[in-house]
DNA sequence: AAACCATACAACCGCCCCATC
DNA sequence: AGATGGGGCGGTTGTATGGTT
């Protein structure tokens, strides 16, 4: 048995508002404000409109300083720092731009904002390519500690630095990388888990050893939160579970990717395997990659946003856009992973969070 | 000028979660 | 414990507008 209706659909007024209805609600919540109950509120207005309606008038169209018209560079590069952040979690990412409503970011991130990224990023680059564990275990020893003052280093260039740091945190890593043609690939790699070809463990010093597992058939899969879909649209995760694929000879016809199955034929370039020890060296001349963690610093935002839901470090969302496009591929799985210790992989929208 | 089409935006719907009574 | 209402979401629809044929 389903809910009761909240009003009488008989009854009400659909449709646009008319300007006569837009002074009646206006008026009467000037007046007396909302009384914290919306559905009684229209038949004390005088209006013949659903509880509901008169709510989201008001909340995106009458309210005092609401903005309309244009977003400004700014406020794309917020949308799209939070969308790679968090979410389609409109009314937080409302909350960081004052007089924008929820269902107005909607909109725009649905018509134009999300065309507008897709069409910065060149069609041969929307593909999970090839990485390689023997990229990991080409590299002849763990680099010194590598820390990170600021998100901004999250995408630094590494063409010139092996392939793997160590972090000296307790969170797990993010392992990114660019392949032979510049696709991004990425993925998480958690402690004591051995994930594909690659093990993360902890030393005595609490720093982590990633250590790549030589196999010769058998390359990472990388779980990413961003792979060609139909029609060349952006698939953003939106999974309980990482990409998986058990196949050990490469032959993989399809993967799982957390409660989506992603057929051959839509993930060509997904899914990748090296067949022979060589499989890194052709890869090499192009090949950039990076490891970077989310440590202590956004465990101080983890308190912030636990605290209160819209307070978002002001460093998050200090991305030029070139980062915010690739966080639109490479973060979208870890921006939660510190955000709420509370919550353990539960899956809503494009996110995901774990408990350490 | 009229018909057609594409796009943007406002608004609605059904569902869910949560707080309160 | 169950009912109710507020708030939020994704998905969708309706309409206005502007461009093209």
């Amino acid at each position: 048995m389903g809910r009761a209706p909240c009003c009488d659909k008989a009854n009400v007024k659909k449709g646009p508002w008319s300007p006569e209805e837009d002074a009646k609600l206006k008026e009467y919540i000037d007046k007396f404000g909302t009384g914290g109950n919306w559905i009684a509120l229209p038949q004390k207005a005088g209006l013949k409109r659903c509880g509901k309606s008169c709510r989201l008038r008001w909340l995106n169209y009458l309210r005092p300083n609401i903005k309309h018209g244009e977003f400004s560079d700014d406020e794309d590069r917020i949308i799209c720092s939070l969308y790679a952040s968090i979410g389609s979690r409109w009314s937080i990412i409302a909350a960081q731009l004052p007089g924008r409503t929820d269902n107005d970011i909607k909109n725009y991130w649905n018509t134009k904002l999300k065309k507008k990224l897709m069409g910065m990023i060149p069609l041969d680059q929307r593909k999970l390519p090839l990485f390689s564990s023997n990229s990991l275990t080409n590299s002849s020893s763990p680099q010194s500690h590598q820390s990170f003052s600021s998100l901004s280093q999250l995408y630094r260039d590494c063409t010139t630095q092996p392939y793997y740091y160590t972090t000296s945190t307790k969170s797990s890593c993010l392992l990114t990388g660019y392949d032979a043609h510049q696709s991004l690939i990425s993925s998480v790699i958690q402690p004591n888990m051995l994930y594909n070809n690659i093990n993360l463990t902890t030393t005595a010093n609490h720093s982590y050893n990633l250590q790549g597992h030589v196999n010769q058939d058998q390359g990472l899969i990388s779980p990413m939160q961003f792979y060609p879909g139909k029609d060349n649209m952006l698939v953003f995760g939106g999974a309980d579970n990482q990409a998986s694929c058990s196949s050990s000879d490469g032959s993989c016809s399809q993967i799982s990717y957390g409660n989506k199955e992603i057929k051959q034929e839509q993930m060509n370039g997904f899914c990748n395997f090296s067949n022979n020890m060589n499989g890194f060296s052709h890869h090499q001349e192009n090949q950039r990659f990076m490891l970077d963690h989310y440590g202590n610093q956004m465990n101080t935002t983890t308190a912030a946003w636990g605290a209160n839901n819209n307070a978002i470090s002001t460093t998050q969302l200090q991305y030029d856009l070139e980062e915010v496009k690739q966080l639109m591929i490479t973060s979208s799985n870890m921006g939660l992973l510190l955000n709420d210790e509370n919550k353990t992989h539960e899956s809503r929208g494009a996110m995901y969070y774990y408990n350490y």
